[in-house]
DNA sequence: GCGCCAAACTGGTCCTACCAATCTGGTGGG
DNA sequence: CCCACCAGATTGGTAGGACCAGTTTGGCGC
């Protein structure tokens, strides 16, 4: 991994800023899944901090199932990326670590997979009060249009009423965790500002076919508009920017 | 080899009671989403435990996108049903709090939607590895069967397997998650040791289609398969038995 | 060479002491 | 009477010390 990199954008939280640096830490020393990391008290020295602000971060990382305390032992590297949580793959993110190449893809590919059948169910099921939601969020990200401010997080806040529209709340959770997850990918995506009015018009169509529950009109439309997005991370991942960090990770 | 469905049984540590405890004072407490926790310093004196011990579980309730800790301020709640983390309620089965009825009709729905594409994805694209996984999970299952022994752990090794078949390990964390999630009731299920043979015949038919790449028939068996399980837990959710408790939460 | 025990090490926990920012309440000036 | 302002209490954030109870390890004695 690209060592370093001084403060990539966002200078997450210090203590966030602490779960990394272990994540970097075992990352550099090429630690296989079950190997011991150093003991806490070693990694509060080599990290600058104290053990008190080292322990938090192990007990998130514990949470997260990339990490496994055995009480009186050690603190052991999980296998990760078989069976880590969704959620770790979200703090890495917020953390700065892009993802890797074939993680895009598998995002890409879930991302579609879930939208798609989430659009199904939300024509279903959808409520008034689901509409008014869906509404809401449509006139705001006209608002953002119209006042020139960033509409990135308009774009999220539609799909994710879409998401609330079907009734299954483990299903948003999901849902809300990609967006998490692809955050920064779509402030990029946003900051041409052509883009905005399209996506715009793409969710008003959505939420006529969804107040029509027209299903199969739904998901056509959100096929449709994925595929934008979807073109445009994987011509990223074609011909990286300068500037930019690769997207190669373990 | 069987990814970890490491069931350390009593998953309550006394560190993890810590996070129920906080979790189950701001039930208690009727806190709103947006309301502010007690301070640390109370929390710690109140539950019996160091501020250092608090602290951890904050942090972990943190990670979950439970709470949000605001400095010099407090701990706010967060709007946990809307946008809590998957992991949160994963954290939660292991602490012991049931799930809702609502969270399992959600469940059994989404695990339905996700295992259809899965079984899917794993016909188009399972490579031979893929198999020689399915198989030996099949095995390990038969042996289970044969031995008299826990048959839960590897009904769920198989689904992973077909998870893991689709090649998207983004798609197979959050397989994964569904199946910790629901860990204690397949427990209870196969409690029934009558259940485990059919269960394993049925994987052997999706075993046989997904060699033969034959979606439907694969979907159409996964789909049977999962019938079962449905059925159970949703009547389960009718009348539950007495001496548990009952599937209300808020 | 083997077995056993003590010392070192590990995570788990609590405590104290600060810091800096926030929030509160009261007081003094207008 | 009202409002601006300041001091003190409160809050999360962090460092560091001190134990405990197991585990691991290494060396000593047999």
């Amino acid at each position: 991994m690209p060592v370093a990199e001084a403060a990539p954008v966002v200078a997450a939280d210090e203590r966030a800023a602490l779960i990394g640096a272990i994540l970097r830490l075992a990352a550099e020393a090429r630690l296989q899944p079950g190997a011991r990391l150093p003991a806490e008290r070693e990694l509060a020295e080599r990290l600058g901090a104290g053990r008190n602000a080292v322990r938090e971060a192990i007990a998130v990382l514990e949470a997260l199932r990339l990490v496994e305390r055995r009480p009186n032992s050690g603190i052991y590297l999980r296998a990760a990326e078989r069976v880590g949580s969704l959620d770790a793959l979200v703090l890495q993110a917020d953390l700065g670590v892009p993802l890797t190449r074939a993680e895009v893809d598998e995002l890409v590919e879930l991302r579609r997979m879930m939208e798609l059948q989430g659009t199904a169910l939300a024509c279903q099921r959808r409520t008034p009060a689901d509409l008014t939601r869906l509404a809401a969020a449509l006139a705001e990200g006209s608002g953002a249009i119209d006042q020139g401010e960033a509409y990135a997080a308009h774009d999220a806040a539609f799909h994710l009423a879409v998401a609330e529209a079907t009734g299954n709340r483990i299903f948003l959770r999901v849902v809300n965790s990609f967006y998490l997850l692809s955050r920064e990918r779509r402030r990029r995506y946003f900051a041409d500002g052509s883009r905005a009015a399209g996506s715009q018009a793409q969710h008003a169509e959505m939420l006529d076919a969804i107040r029509d529950q027209d299903a199969p009109r739904a998901a056509e439309i959100m096929s449709r508009h994925l595929q934008g997005v979807e073109s445009y991370w994987l011509e990223l991942l074609r011909r990286p920017k300068r500037g930019e960090r690769k997207d190669t990770e373990a």
